[in-house]
DNA sequence: GTACTTGTTGAACG
DNA sequence: TCGTTCAACAAGTA
């Protein structure tokens, strides 16, 4: 599930190979996935990719005037082929399904080297959207504070905190109004580095909580993108890079088996509907 | 066959 | 108006 960390490592592999190359030619296969009119895909062709960015859990391929947005949701996947190097990111890729296209490609991207993007989704949550400068101003405008963002303060935090005092504190973090790019994995991690409870009201931290779990987020995050997210692809790119985080996860995803801070065990429950990881030892 | 998984949207509720 | 909750979307995996 692409998050935050997974889509700054895509975007990073993607700012790398795709600047300066031009669009050369978009195949959809799915319109569901792919929200481009005839007309609007074709205006876009012989464009060159300006720049590659993250807002949020959403990629930006600027192309000067308009912009491509793709967002993965839960099982999106992009795959940048090339001669040298075939480097892929989002929703882990199957051994045996590495063939492309495959029954999965929504959307594939030419650009003017011969090398394609391949835009994978298996649940057609996902979606490719294009966008005017003014159009994206207003879509970012409506998101929270980047976790990573200078504009993410003690103070900002604590204003969150304070106007969703009722909700639950991870439900809180996950709210994408107040917080972009957090998602359910990264939610229950900072609230385990943080020692605080995901059940716990956002209301009822106390300063010194709700410092450490300001300094936890971005450790966390910055720790994820190292290690090139959690939900990372079976392919690895020419310098066989496929680093994944899931390795370093203490308690997402481990309902049930020892923690790694003490001797409890790690519990699981629903909290708005998601699944949501923690140790009642060390959380309080 | 059934439960389970999740990011975002929009409807419903109080 | 506002905050909050919940269903819907989709389909593979256990």
């Amino acid at each position: 599930m692409p998050e935050l960390p997974e889509v700054e490592t895509i975007v990073r592999d993607l700012e790398h190979r795709l600047k300066n190359k031009k669009l050369t030619g978009i195949k959809s296969l799915d319109k569901k996935v792919f929200r481009l009119t005839a007309a609007e895909a074709k205006k876009i062709i012989g464009q060159p990719v300006r720049s590659v960015e993250r807002r949020a859990k959403m990629i930006i391929i600027n192309l000067g005037r308009d912009n491509l947005l793709i967002h993965l949701k839960m099982t999106g996947q992009l795959v940048y082929k090339s001669k040298a190097a075939i480097i892929a990111g989002g929703h882990p890729i199957k051994l045996e399904r590495q063939d492309l296209p495959n029954k999965f490609t929504r959307v594939i991207f030419k650009f003017s080297d011969q090398s394609a993007l391949y835009f994978n989704d298996v649940r057609r949550f996902a979606w490719v959207k294009l966008a005017s400068a003014a159009e994206l101003a207003s879509l970012k405008g409506k998101l929270g504070a980047e976790p990573l963002g200078s504009d993410f303060t003690l103070d900002y935090l604590k204003k969150v905190l304070a106007r969703k005092r009722k909700t639950t504190i991870k439900q809180a973090l996950i709210d994408q109004k107040f917080i972009s790019g957090i998602g359910n994995i990264y939610a229950d991690e900072s609230l385990f580095a943080a020692r605080i409870k995901p059940m716990r009201r956002a209301g009822s931290l106390e300063p010194n909580e709700v410092k450490k779990l300001w300094q936890a987020i971005p450790k966390i995050l910055r720790l994820a993108i190292k290690h090139r997210g959690t939900s990372f692809s079976d392919y690895v790119d020419a310098r066989g890079q496929a680093g994944n985080f899931i390795k370093y996860l203490k308690v997402y995803g481990r309902a049930g088996q020892p923690c790694q801070g003490c001797a409890g065990l790690v519990k699981k429950i629903k909290l708005g509907g998601r699944g949501t990881h923690w140790c009642d030892e060390c959380q309080k």
